[in-house]
DNA sequence: TAGAAATATTGAAGAATATCAATTATTTAC
DNA sequence: GTAAATAATTGATATTCTTCAATATTTCTA
């Protein structure tokens, strides 16, 4: 956790959320007096869950692994963030804490906003309230997600969401799984890496999946769709 | 699900949550002209998951129990709401659909508003917006006690989770337990009916908690937050 | 690059939990 | 108020899944 990068104006950033967007350029002027860059090297945690929340942070660059710690020390992830999102948002209102875990899956730019600074802007403009509440909208729908995935699916069907999730167009073809061990995909879907690692070898047998050491490519989603849905 | 009770007009509503105070007169009126007042009966569905979502609902006076469906015909409850919560928000700017079910567990007057209309007023009215955020803020951290709960939580555990919750103070001593049955546990604590009643049989019986019916009460609070860190 | 440490893999045994079946209690509808 | 339907309870069995142990493979470090 060092700033080794020079930290760029919030004028000239271009990886800005939708949000940031909706920023007239004395506000995002302000963010930018109120804000500090820092180079989070891969494997490095970003936030600890319970920790106090200082800051909001931003992902101007980079690629993050969100999750939950249990006290039998057993973790949860979550999700993956990327470039342009916002890692403990919720601390702005919410408990001044944060609610999850957060480290870099590579070297990643994070800039640390100010609290007090988001909820002033939160307050005068609507529009960029507005865009924060969409992302709400979408985060609480993938918490749905995997409180369903969870809920009353069983290994299988837990495995092939996270499997989807990873492999999801929308991560860009990033390979995530070569930035993940067995044990964090166990975690993903909260089953034992040893679990994990069985049924990984089944469905490369039924030639669904291909296992090549880290890497994993889906060879059939419509069949992991199928274990999705049977559960 | 019928409209038999007169509907209040928004600026003399006695139940409108912190939000709704940050609006002027001007505002509540706007919302007063694009809303309708229902009433629906104890069991009576509010809104299905995946349905199209036409209105924001407003839980003006009642207690509704919001669930996810599986595939497998199985439910998942995820919380009660009370008078002044909202169902549904997320559909204003996420999928145009309900994410989750919602029931009625006794008669409650729901309020039925435009989803536009919310999303004119969260642009004009950051303060409005901070609100909802607000709301978003506390939502999202119990979803991440769900997945907690859920994700590595054993039956006891879980049971534990959901009778605590049940029986929060924050429900204003509202006797819950006695609205919801014992497959509603169940579904809480994501187990089946059968495990659900034989633990309540085993906490009954180790004077943890008193069965009477439907009737629960918690005997030793600290004896089931030990159960539910342990897991 | 060798050795050490961490991660991945496989099999076997045991624990946790669901399912099935049968019975009793409670609620609902006429 | 009674019959029918629904919900709660209990025991026995079967399934799912974790844990433990042993080994193989990969990654890291000096």
């Amino acid at each position: 956790m060092t700033d080794f990068s020079e930290s760029i104006n919030c004028l000239d950033c271009t990886n800005s959320s939708a949000c940031f967007k909706k920023l007239i350029p004395s506000e995002l002027e302000f963010i930018n007096q109120n804000k500090t860059q820092i180079l989070y090297r891969k494997g490095e945690n970003i936030c600890k869950q319970s920790a106090f929340a200082s800051y909001v942070l931003y992902i101007s660059n980079g690629l993050v692994k969100l999750y939950l710690e249990s006290p039998n020390n057993k973790n949860i992830n979550v999700k993956i963030l990327k470039t342009s999102e916002f890692i403990g948002l919720s601390s702005i209102y919410g408990e001044n804490i944060y609610n999850y875990s957060a480290v870099a899956l590579e070297d990643s730019n994070i800039c640390l906003i100010e609290k007090e600074s988001i909820r002033k802007l939160l307050n005068n403009n609507g529009n960029f309230a507005s865009e924060i509440i969409k992302w709400y909208c979408t985060s609480e729908n993938q918490l749905f997600n995997k409180i369903k995935s969870l809920g009353h699916k069983q290994m299988h069907g837990r495995l092939a969401d996270t499997l989807l999730y990873l492999s999801d167009e929308n991560f860009n073809q990033e390979d995530l799984f070569s930035k993940l061990s067995r044990q964090d995909i166990a975690d993903f879907s909260c089953i034992s890496t040893e679990s994990a690692v069985r049924l990984l070898a089944e469905l490369k047998n039924d030639k669904i999946i291909e296992v090549d050491g880290k890497h994993i490519k889906i060879l059939e989603k419509e069949k992991l769709l199928d274990i999705s849905k049977k559960g």
